[in-house]
DNA sequence: GCCATTTAAGTGCAATCTGCATATAGTGTC
DNA sequence: GACACTATATGCAGATTGCACTTAAATGGC
């Protein structure tokens, strides 16, 4: 993990970062290092150390997860992060979130058939129930 | 639809925003005030509309989408907006998006067990002794 | 000991994005 | 003309992002 690659090939919106931060944390608890190496893995490319270390910061302000120092190992000491009550329900609710964000993306686009119709007497859209 | 609660009473992130926007442009031609009453009419609430125009040009400015002014109508003139093909290629990647983000969450959420054992290359996951 | 490298986390700053209030403009109604 | 409704847009403070850079502890080579 030497070379300075620092390019995700993969970039993905910063809200499923947080929700692949918040599963990896799920029944374990590690630091931004190895959180990096992890997504790496999974093939999300080399998130920018800074980005990904501020990430991690803001998601312990609001609360979805909790750290503390470990100076136990043998390198510089790491901050081990782990999942709080309000993120591991935040987790539970993003997927509740993006079921209902595909259910409505279906829905949007089979609604397109039925504006056949101009009708622009109305008032404000097509059908104004 | 003539009170001002410009309030979303379902908060969801700007990319799933996007995405409605153009699953809502899937086979349909729209205009701003329109796609504010569908998503509403949806239950995401009625968009401040600063936002929601802002977001329409934005997207036009990617070229997500593409738009034209139509002052056939009897009020003030609307600006219809239509897929492009670029957006039409981004709405079917952001499915996709959305099926390997859940995958890749649901893969996290199992790895939480194997921990205490390096499961891949011992690249520099957890103790590289 | 000295120096480069690796591990680990963080800061600075410009550019962009967001939420919210406000502005602009066309049309119909009184 | 005053007013409400339709329709789009702008202004601005505060937050977020990407990228470069910094700090700091330990390791390994000479």
């Amino acid at each position: 993990m030497a070379e300075d690659n620092d390019t995700p090939n993969t970039k993905i919106p910063s809200e499923m970062l947080r929700a692949h931060l918040l599963a990896l944390l799920k029944n374990w608890s590690g630091y931004g290092y190895e959180l990096a190496n992890k997504l790496e893995e999974a093939g999300y490319g080399r998130y920018n150390s800074g980005t990904l270390y501020r990430t991690l910061r803001q998601m312990e302000k609001t609360g979805l997860i909790s750290s503390m120092w470990d100076t136990s190992s043998d390198g510089p000491a790491r901050r081990i992060y782990s999942l709080t009550k309000t993120g591991s329900l935040f987790l539970n609710n993003w997927f509740t979130l993006l079921d209902m964000h595909k259910a409505t993306l279906n829905s949007f686009m089979k609604m397109a058939g039925n504006v056949t119709e101009p009708c622009d007497k109305s008032s404000s859209s097509q059908e104004k129930n």
